[in-house]
DNA sequence: GCCATTGGATAGTGGTGCTATCTTATCAGC
DNA sequence: GCTGATAAGATAGCACCACTATCCAATGGC
């Protein structure tokens, strides 16, 4: 197909596809004459697949290209993949004072997880600890319980969503997307939750 | 205290406050002469709340100034603030179809929760319910349920952080910071089980 | 033959969150 | 009282991001 048609199919300009292509985020087509490039169903689900990154998770497209380029390349690990999308999503920058990295080392021990020390993650949750600290929110593990299992059920049941039988771009496909779009979707049935125990509550 | 007091306690600049105090999100100080205004420990307070909404939790400062007009006003019930503040956080915007509103009604409904049809927070359901159908995504109240239930049993904790006897504008804060800031603790606390959960099972 | 379309390159735009500068007025120390 | 630092208030500018527009040479398809 021609990126006239890969535009009207997706419902993405051709200027921002041009531009999606000098990003990064989606691979050229195959180049048919000088003038021309052959578009497939896999430029299509790539596309969709980086809209509604952008639109309902709101990933910038810097990080979107990082995603992508984890989920290209076969050298990268499910495992690795996952971490590349986690850094994406939690926007972690800029450094986290020790204190926030040991507050966050205390909370996944004592909740008895396993996550890297050195793993990004741990930065961005010392950071968020820490800046809660300061708030005067008195956190820990215990006040924190419904919140780490609550959390815990939901990672098992998409961890579980993948297996080690499927096809590496298929099972990289639903990391990519799952974790940020997931992610979305429990933040929005929290606060759902939210209003429909306070409208129990205070409601008229 | 003066402007540039403000600025070494709170760590902002004060060229930013001066664009915050523009932009509505801090409340003038008391002006004592023509060119000097007294600032209190509501201003430190605020810019500090300001600080943390928009650096983690990535709102942006339109949203930010939405929530702080709903806290200040006492016309503005607790229910009405968390509205607010829940528009702020999950940034709806556009329309939603028919559809997806309808997917997201269905839904609420069978988990037999009580959230009202117009609230934004339907609109942004329905948006993201649509969206995963639209990738292909299995969304069923079944499938659902673990994330449904880990998000009711959160919600229900925050609610009884918040009493009736407390003074409003406590409360007011309470709403205001915890809504986005535990959002983004559960976020968090969703990817580091994530984590742990793949190297439990992928894992070296 | 002719004109819409394409790939490829470069420049411009609108929104956001500050940051810099300028003016006028006042304060604090000498 | 004089002087240099500081303040309020207003306006202009800047950096970044995600596009969007324009241009060009080279086809493609009638």
């Amino acid at each position: 197909m021609r990126i006239s048609e890969l535009s009207e199919q997706s419902g993405v300009s051709i200027p921002t596809i041009k531009f999606y292509l000098r990003e990064g985020l989606l691979a050229p087509g195959v180049l048919v004459t000088k003038t021309q490039s052959a578009y497939d169903e896999t430029h299509l689900r790539r596309l969709r697949l980086v809209r509604a990154l952008r639109d309902v998770a709101g990933l910038p497209i810097a990080s979107i290209a990082d995603v992508m380029a984890a989920v290209d390349s076969e050298a990268v690990s499910l495992l690795d993949l996952l971490g590349v999308t986690q850094v994406a999503v939690s926007g972690v920058s800029g450094d986290t004072s020790a204190r926030g990295l040991r507050l966050a080392e205390e909370f996944i021990a004592e909740l008895g997880w396993r996550v890297a020390t050195e793993s990004p993650l741990m930065r961005s949750l010392g950071r968020l600890l820490e800046e809660l600290a300061d708030r005067g929110i008195p956190i820990t593990v215990a006040a924190l319980g419904p919140w780490a299992s609550a959390a815990h059920s939901v990672a098992a049941v998409e961890v579980a969503g993948i297996t080690a039988d499927m096809p590496r771009d298929q099972a990289a496909e639903i990391v990519a997307m799952g974790t940020p779009l997931f992610g979305e979707l429990l933040s929005q049935l929290r606060l759902a939750a939210q209003e429909s125990e306070s409208r129990r509550r205070f409601g008229q």
